[in-house]
DNA sequence: CTGCATCCGCTTCGATACTG
DNA sequence: CAGTATCGAAGCGGATGCAG
């Protein structure tokens, strides 16, 4: 993209991360390392040269950088450097402002688990954020929707998640759409078609921590302390 | 733009405000409410019928309203809607994240005092992220920089910054480039081209505010007292 | 003068095909 | 698997025209 020729941080950070697609690249790789074809099957539509030149504006301006792995099977990975991921609370507030638009549902968009990890970030705040009194219950959940898999970790500190490949069980396990599954954590939905199992307890801690979700009712309702 | 096609906060967040431009129309209108040809004149190099093209997709979407005034002089205004407004700390925090690409300077790009409202809201904290000691020096500073008036007043609950076009004065006056006004709030600069004019209290504070900006250099000079 | 709409050359995008 | 090459379609940038 031609440069925006403006003394302005906001117009800055625009002419190295405003191209279009490239935002959604930098989201892939804060949700984790990923190779080429990852990426192209993280972004349906995306066109494959565009990618390939995406990626080296990304590695030029020192937002990205790929470790080339000659080993048995040649796997390139891409990952964000430091400062590109100096970009996570950007990205994730401009999710946070997007997350109202997830209420009317999915339509005919395409679906990745995945993109629940920005998701939940968007959802709930940093525990810094909160009230002084107010906790994130402690709870761990294992997320299934549309062919990923997630665990989300919330205790005091706040509430983290990340994609993993592994089959082991958590406290609470979901499984649904990722319409479903964002339909739940955002609050509402007592009887939602997502599928729920565990302890009445975790149940319990579930709804307590959904309840917090900042898209969750138009008035501040405290938290329980 | 088309759409992502994407059921993922970030992604509907872009198919609204995700187009060339359409990012710097709202740090216009995050300054303030601005007409047709104010947003021309304060986005060098947009096509006229992009601007308006934006402004209309803007309006449909909810993000900006304009309220004609058909009084003496034909004036549409066009304003951020309470969505719109919004939008502010996603803005924020990607000039924050992008602040850094302006120590290189301005180069040939073109210059406005007004965008330095939003270098200077990424450059200082919120003062809720600060330490519980820690506190903004109470201060008021008149900039003039590159046509434009602002008005920097900070105190314990933060620094606040806005386009003003009275002529009254502050406890601090500073005059020069928007890029060397920048340096100087950045935090270095011990031996700033811009000129300041002050008593030497406030001219103390106004070291001591700019000490705490978030790029502070690596040697965080002193301003000359 | 402000607030656009129209037209045109050029760049970029999107889709598919092809290669190391 | 990880890209490059190609080409029609869409979008952008710049100039101009024009109505209120």
């Amino acid at each position: 993209m031609k440069s925006y020729g403006e003394f302005c941080a906001l117009a800055r950070a625009l002419d190295v991360i405003g191209d279009r697609w490239t935002m959604l690249i930098v989201r892939e790789l804060l949700i984790g390392p990923s190779r080429y074809s990852d990426l192209t099957r993280a972004l349906p539509g995306i066109a494959t040269n565009l990618l390939a030149q995406r990626l080296r504006t990304l590695e030029e301006t020192g937002v990205v950088a790929s470790s080339e792995e000659p080993a048995p099977v040649s796997a390139r990975v891409y990952f964000l450097t430091e400062w590109g991921l100096g970009l996570q609370r950007s990205l994730v507030e401009l999710a946070r402002w997007g997350a109202p638009l997830m209420a009317a549902g999915a339509g005919d968009d395409h679906n990745r688990g995945r993109w629940l990890v920005f998701a939940i970030m968007a959802l709930y705040p940093e525990a810094a954020a909160l009230p002084t009194q107010a906790r994130f219950p402690t709870l761990t959940a294992r997320i299934d929707a549309d062919g990923d898999s997630l665990l989300l970790v919330s205790g005091s500190t706040g509430v983290r998640a990340s994609v993993t490949n592994s089959d082991e069980s958590a406290e609470v396990t979901i499984a649904g759409t990722s319409e479903q599954v964002f339909a739940l954590l955002s609050g509402g939905c007592a009887d939602t078609p997502a599928r729920i199992t565990g302890s009445a307890d975790a149940l319990r801690r579930l709804s307590e921590l959904t309840s917090t979700a900042l898209t969750a009712g138009h008035d501040p309702a405290d938290l329980p302390a």
